[in-house]
DNA sequence: TAAAAAAGAATGAACATTCATTTTTAGTAT
DNA sequence: ATACTAAAAATGAATGTTCATTCTTTTTTA
């Protein structure tokens, strides 16, 4: 009797196709035959690894979604100062949306629009803990300005999807310089 | 001979109908059905005042971004002092972001996905040039970062539209006071 | 060699758009 | 005013296509 073990290669071929198909055409213009091929598999193959388009896109979403935090709190621990500790966040993330364009392109996407399901929402939120409990921090030290937490995040962490997405579009490019001054703009506007 | 007049409301309704159905239920899940429907007009009717479905959305967008700039700028002209007008404007957009919503979210919904052409999307960018040209006093005077304008939107009118999208996901509450507390984080952003 | 994995073709539903008719409109004649 | 008419506007019912999903068969795996 084989082993049940579906080849991960493909599930990732399929998962980058989504990605790529979605950013560039969109979720409306997608169909699983365009995935199936971008991923040299047979459309019949998705459903061997996901129920259905709807549970397909939520998949990648949350997969996604988990990297982005990961990625961001990679050198992030609760012990570090709470200026240092914004710093090391906000670079970590700047950097993922620089680098992992295609994964930003397509949560900025997903954050914008109802293809996603509310439950899978959810469970997306969940993972920016961690900075959420920074703020409560810094509050609490003075440091950081007594705002709600969703101010904090338009006014420090948001404004780098606007910047990724104008990037991508070529409609300006981004350098390090840049970089440094949004970093400025950011903490500017949530420190006391 | 009769006159070629088609009813403007037949017309507006479409265009709501749109925007209501795009934010509710996504570009994908909106077939032409539906908005017929919500218009109490036939499927075929909406092809007397739209080329085909890419053409309608496109002209929504365009007309839904004109009715934004023309409210964001109304009690705006160029000889108001730099400090006064930014917050004139930027007062102006959270209005209408609040009371508009539909308006704002459908805005928010093309701007991040492919669903709008390039074209389009073009000539939705050109009725922000006001805005673009009072950064650019402001920084001749010293009263503004020398920045790129897209840093200087990034942080002080983009958020904007993150604090819209959360407050009608039912997320959290903005009130009068957290404006006045966006407002100060976006004037500390950009000024000098 | 038997079960899992994968494939390509088939199925049926949903949809954008068009077609053939009907209804409305507004100018004109009575 | 009223009736007439021709074009415009609107309609509901096709049309043909696209697509998600399933079915049957083949290939791979252990």
């Amino acid at each position: 009797m084989a082993k049940l073990q579906k080849s991960i290669e493909k599930r990732n071929a399929l998962v980058k196709a989504t990605i790529n198909l979605v950013n560039n055409n969109g979720f409306h213009a997608t169909p699983m035959s365009k995935i199936a091929k971008m991923a040299n598999v047979s459309p019949a193959t998705i459903y061997l690894y996901f129920d259905n388009k709807q549970d397909l896109v939520n998949k990648v979403y949350i997969e996604v979604k988990a990297a982005y935090t990961a990625y961001a709190f990679k050198n992030y621990s609760n012990d570090i100062p709470v200026a240092k500790g914004f710093e090391i966040i906000w670079k970590r993330i700047a950097d993922f949306k620089l680098k992992e364009v295609e994964e930003a392109m397509f949560l900025a996407q997903c954050d914008n629009t109802p293809i996603i399901d509310e439950a899978s929402r959810q469970e997306g939120l969940k993972h920016l803990q961690p900075l959420l409990d920074l703020w409560e921090k810094g509050k609490k030290e003075g440091i950081i300005k007594p705002l709600s937490p969703y101010l904090l995040y338009a006014y420090s962490i948001n404004p780098l999807s606007f910047l990724m997405v104008m990037q991508q579009r070529g409609v300006f490019q981004l350098n390090q310089d840049h970089l440094e001054d949004a970093y400025q703009a950011a903490w500017n506007s949530i420190k006391k």
